[in-house]
DNA sequence: ATATATTATGCCACCGGTGGCAATGTCAAT
DNA sequence: ATTGACATTGCCACCGGTGGCATAATATAT
């Protein structure tokens, strides 16, 4: 299996045509003979050849490199998005270059464009909460970088986005924790300036609204999504006068926090109290007892994102970018919860 | 701020010199004049050039991409890992394409050797399990592809490893749960094949022999890492007629397990039964309660692997590459593990 | 048969750097 | 003044592809 350095120029002369024909056999473009295409493609077969991303990328200006910006306050995940815009991408001849950045500096916005500048993108994947800012967004759009936002909620602009339907899981979660009695339901928010936090948030509470359940306001409270602020704030509320049953977290980070809380305090989940979290990473299985939780199906997101975007990069296929991208987050029932039989 | 498609022909021009000599100043080539040498480093400065990487590495056959091969059972700390290496690499002016993988695919070697080719990498980084594979190691010493990998244990090869001293760890853990009082001590090994679970392995029992407290034989069992594992073997040990009051683990997810079927056992920990783990991922902390484990300084250890890598690339300061990189992990105590008051 | 599209292929410059070598300049030694 | 050694700098080909246009081959119309 010969495979040094076999360039465009071999391949075209083993095949008789001009490395110009190769190069369109290739690229895939319409105006090659059948025939010749077929040889010309044999050729490549054989010899195993594989064009050289920098020379191509230097005559075409791409670099058949994807970027993967995040700020992962979870880095459960990361993981799992990578192995899923890999799964994908890796088929259609792009890399995937990481770059964790921290979303709250004030220079995000030159440090991406730098980051894509160096290694001259064809486009990039924004993990939240990097994906929420606006702004940055602009920029690229600006500099005409294309990009996939992976975002909770819903948006018109389907091309840029994929979707989780948080609000929908938080839904759920407010029907199931009313379905186990529970009469006393608090919940523990994200930041409400991210995007997720207020889904899951106006998710929740209005479908507690809508059964004629509102939360108390002293039942409300938002959290840093850290694993500290489920411990401070979940043991602010089991030490009220009257302590609500069920706490509801906007992640499981918290939701963590929140059974240490419990814990210390002596109160046993799920029979005194019931906890339950979002996002259904590692921690929710592990730990004890094992969050009831909302899952986010991150790895069917990443592919997603991976799909729009080489269709946004590589122009064709129209109907590829315009899809709708949403997926719908799950129950996953498991033991922090329990029936209220107060 | 001008920084549209700045090239050396501009900064050439706007210095005054041929691009050959810019090249030279880009590449810190010692046969530039001082005076040269500034003016143009003023104008590349001025104009905020970046040499395009594509056509460098198309003219000198480097990439200035590094890669990340992991086959990670435990995804908890690859954006640790991911954050360690670029710290550093992205300070040299590389960029870092990462790719998970199945190491125990039969053509992993494939696999591995195709994702250099098709990027054409500049080396790579091997994280375990994936960096115990001895014939990889020889497939790319034989390519030619300069890599570092990421080991447990101890290797006379220096400038090939970056290695963590788990053995030590083990010998500590040891130390710290005879200094409990604990009489009865089981451990849950790793698979004995991997080179991190033998040196664990080692470690504690040659350090609890030395202190005249072999293991009996139904006291030590060899489990998968795996969670599933840690309940099961987990479950065994705490239903033997004569039970240990302390478990050590080859890793945290086990630990996890074990706590698990201590919990559904009725087993108190850390009253009536100790547990600890190895690594200090993410659960060790946040479960409950809390994991006693060795933290493996993984951070410091990525950044030594892109330091060491890409001295090797470059070639030059010897010295760098010679340098012993071991790091030590050590003891972090928490709730998991207490006194043995039988 | 001839003019006219239409399709298929080839030629050559160029993308933005680096390698090798020649050319130029400087300075001490003869 | 001449020569040689050494430090600097420049010239040009080349890395491996792609873009644009010219050309050749084939099909269609007149």
């Amino acid at each position: 299996m010969p495979n040094e350095k076999i360039t465009i120029n071999d391949i075209a002369r083993l095949s008789g045509v001009s490395k110009r024909t190769v190069s369109r056999v290739i690229n895939q473009s319409p105006k090659v003979g059948e025939q010749t295409k077929l040889k010309v493609e044999k050729i490549i077969e054989q010899y195993n050849y594989v064009p050289d991303k920098q020379a191509r990328g230097l005559a075409s200006s791409r670099s058949y490199l994807l970027g993967l910006v995040y700020d992962n306050p979870d880095a459960l995940y990361i993981d799992d998005v990578q192995r899923g815009v890999l799964s994908f991408c890796s088929k259609k001849g792009y890399e995937l270059v990481v770059h964790p950045c921290r979303y709250k500096s004030p220079d995000l916005n030159d440090n991406v464009l730098d980051f894509i500048r160096r290694s001259k993108l064809d486009g990039i994947i924004l993990l939240p909460p990097a994906s929420e800012v606006d702004e940055l967004a602009d920029v690229l759009d600006n500099k005409q970088v294309p990009y996939v936002r992976l975002v909770s909620g819903f948006s018109e602009k389907t091309d840029d986005f994929v979707m989780s339907n948080d609000r929908h899981g938080a839904a759920d979660m407010a029907r199931f924790l009313v379905s186990l009695k529970h009469q006393k339901i608090a919940m523990i928010t994200g930041p409400l300036h991210y995007r997720s936090s207020k889904e899951r948030y106006e998710g929740f509470i209005h479908t507690m609204e809508s059964m004629d359940r509102p939360l108390p306001e002293s039942y409300l409270i938002e959290g840093t999504n850290l694993y500290e602020s489920g411990i401070e704030k979940g043991k602010h509320l089991l030490t009220l006068e009257d302590r609500p049953t069920a706490i509801f977290c906007n992640n499981d980070e918290m939701a963590s926090g929140v059974l240490k809380a419990a814990s210390d305090l002596g109160i046993k989940v799920p029979e005194q109290l019931s906890v339950c979290g979002f996002d259904d990473n590692l921690l929710a299985s592990r730990i004890i007892p094992a969050l009831t939780t909302i899952k986010r199906p991150v790895r069917p997101m990443a592919v997603y994102a991976a799909n729009k975007l080489i269709a946004k990069i590589e122009g064709n296929n129209p109907q590829a970018v315009i899809q709708n991208c949403t997926v719908h987050p799950e129950l996953v029932i498991r033991d922090s919860t329990g029936f209220n039989d107060n």
